[in-house]
DNA sequence: CCAATCCATAATTCGTTGGTTATGTATTGA
DNA sequence: TCAATACATAACCAACGAATTATGGATTGG
């Protein structure tokens, strides 16, 4: 088990967090005065969630003047992908060998 | 955004629920006696780690005798697929337009 | 230079959650 | 039938996490 899934689906995991990942996905770089606008939390609430996205690799951040701006870095979800259809595989594998095994013995 | 990725994202976070999971994925059905032996925590907590990734409907339980066995259900997990293509999406598709800008303003 | 703005960090509170032990319910085997 | 097994549920506890308010540090505009 990868230990960069487990930070993905703990970072992911939170409602708030991931409306802010999905706001900078959708619109693109925004300042945190932005995102806390329409964010319905405080703003070091939006600091905070910031800091665990940027953590967990799905943010960048750039610094202009007293601004801080953020922008999504969706290659960071590629673990998530990985791991999502490693799942579906092991299941399909399995079925296959079931298939495998049923026309054997149907022999 | 969509409630069942929310589900799925909570019900994924937990390492220890991710790894029943994970097994039942791999090694298929699996009774909760099995399970428990090897998830390093106990009885009790399986059984309600169960509870909730069936909840979510990661898997299914099939009773047989006192036994009750469990089966990953892995269809549960296309919202997530489909979540992580529509964020690389969105990226992408500001991308584009970004590219287009760019190839306009460049003629 | 000073007040205002923008963001981050500190300190605290409080609900959620994952773990435990204890117990209940159903099923099996002797 | 009775003890043992398999699992679920209840009750409780400790730790974590997300929110708040308060404050600090840096930058800008007047």
């Amino acid at each position: 088990m990868s230990d960069t899934a487990e930070l993905l689906f703990k970072t992911l995991a939170d409602p708030t967090r991931r409306a802010i990942f999905e706001r900078l996905c959708r619109e693109g770089e925004q300042t945190v005065g932005a995102l806390t606008a329409s964010a319905g939390v405080s703003q070091p609430a939006v600091s905070k969630h910031l800091g665990v996205l940027k953590h967990a690799g799905l943010v960048r951040d750039r610094h202009a003047g007293r601004q801080t701006h953020y922008a999504a870095q969706p290659r960071a979800l590629a673990p998530l992908l990985d791991w999502t259809k490693q799942m579906a595989g092991f299941w399909e594998g399995r079925f296959n060998q079931l298939d495998d095994l049923l026309k054997r013995m149907d022999q």
